[in-house]
DNA sequence: TTCAAGGTCAACCCCTGGGTTGACGTGCGC
DNA sequence: GCGCACGTCAACCCAGGGGTTGACCTTGAA
């Protein structure tokens, strides 16, 4: 038996979701909440298995209250509203579910079971978003550690990673051109980079230099 | 009428997935390929809405396939495997949808209708990770030197600190190198640097990206 | 309707950055 | 003594990055 709370600030909607999921032989509404705060305490004493949130309650939103049970129990997520904002900060928070109000009860009953299992579930228009919002960053060009790289070497990196010129390079060193180029050469070899913009990458990310914030 | 596209190496699957689709009155299936070049082939001509595509398949897989019809119509990619790997390539080749090849009848063909719709919808167990990955990087605190930064610059500027070269920002945002190279100009100027390691640089101390970790 | 801002694109030019090869000197460990 | 790692330097080549100008289209505000 999946043991689940309606946490939504109308009464209304709060009685038709008891109904609908009560009808089905494998679920059960143990509470319900009509306030964020509601919806922490409930789930912390009732222990249901999943928690269907209202995003826009008062006192507490839900995806404040999300954040604080997440380790207790699932949180499917249930609005009217598909703002970007919502989805994210819900996901973000730890929601394993985030579906539309217009959503049809059967789907509605299945996503409680899915969410129930452990897995994820999200309403088409939201997953397009997501796949977009992931796509819009690009595979990241994994960084190789700075193993190998020489002292005089890690001094050029800084260098590079404070946005100096070749020139200005060889001219803080008191070196040739030449020879700041040689070790160039050596380190986008040696990180695995393809150019200084690269190298800056490496920098950071190897922790060579930090943002000043 | 959705016109739908099966490509499996597999004819017996390619025929039960046909028996299935065909059974629907909203449904057809317009064409089969047994390869990922025939996909591409029947894909062009064939103009189908959906193509469900398998990943492995001999001469060209599903994900280079999906990347290449990805302007034509929309793909659902259906494999036995749910490696990362295979998930993350396909979103990135423009897959719309991605299930596995234990989905219930119904449910695929509920997936078909979603895709054609040019809505997202993806296996529990795949939405459950893609999430982890979403959540895997930080809300970016940011906002600071970037003031009056288009949001256009900002995605390139983004792209520029991941190490992207201008051709493969052209690709990624599938405009011309011309382009890419007139919102670099522009973010030279803006936020006042000399060149892209600079903009890497800022883009760190701005916090518009930040260290993975 | 007009204008401004943002996004898109092309053609041109110039120069730095990066690849390649080869060289010389130092200090170190074997 | 020898090899080796490291730092130094030069000459050459060229692809890509960046500057400049000017243009078109869409959207939204004035």
């Amino acid at each position: 038996m999946i043991r689940v709370v309606v946490a939504d600030d109308q009464a209304l909607l709060r009685g038709s979701f008891r109904v609908l999921v009560d009808s089905e032989p494998d679920l059960e509404v143990v509470g319900e909440a009509a306030t964020g705060s509601e919806a922490v305490a409930l789930a912390m004493n009732a222990r249901p298995d999943v928690v269907l949130m209202d995003v826009r309650m008062p006192e507490m939103d839900g995806i404040e209250a999300t954040r604080r049970i997440r380790d207790v129990c699932r949180v499917l997520v249930v609005t009217m509203f598909d703002l970007d904002s919502y989805v994210y900060d819900a996901l973000r928070a730890g929601a394993s579910g985030f579906l539309l109000k217009d959503t049809p009860p059967v789907d509605l009953l299945a996503a409680i079971r899915v969410v129930a299992s452990g897995e994820a579930l999200l309403a088409p228009k939201v997953t397009r978003r997501l796949i977009e919002e992931f796509t819009r960053t690009p595979a990241v060009p994994r960084v190789k550690g700075l193993d190998g790289v020489t002292e005089r070497e890690r001094e050029v990196l800084t260098l590079i990673a404070r946005g100096l010129s070749n020139n200005e390079i060889a001219a803080h060193l008191q070196v040739s051109l030449a020879t700041v180029k040689t070790h160039i050469t050596r380190l986008l070899a040696k990180v695995e980079a393809r150019d200084r913009a690269q190298l800056v990458i490496a920098a950071y990310e190897s922790g060579l230099v930090s943002t000043a914030g």
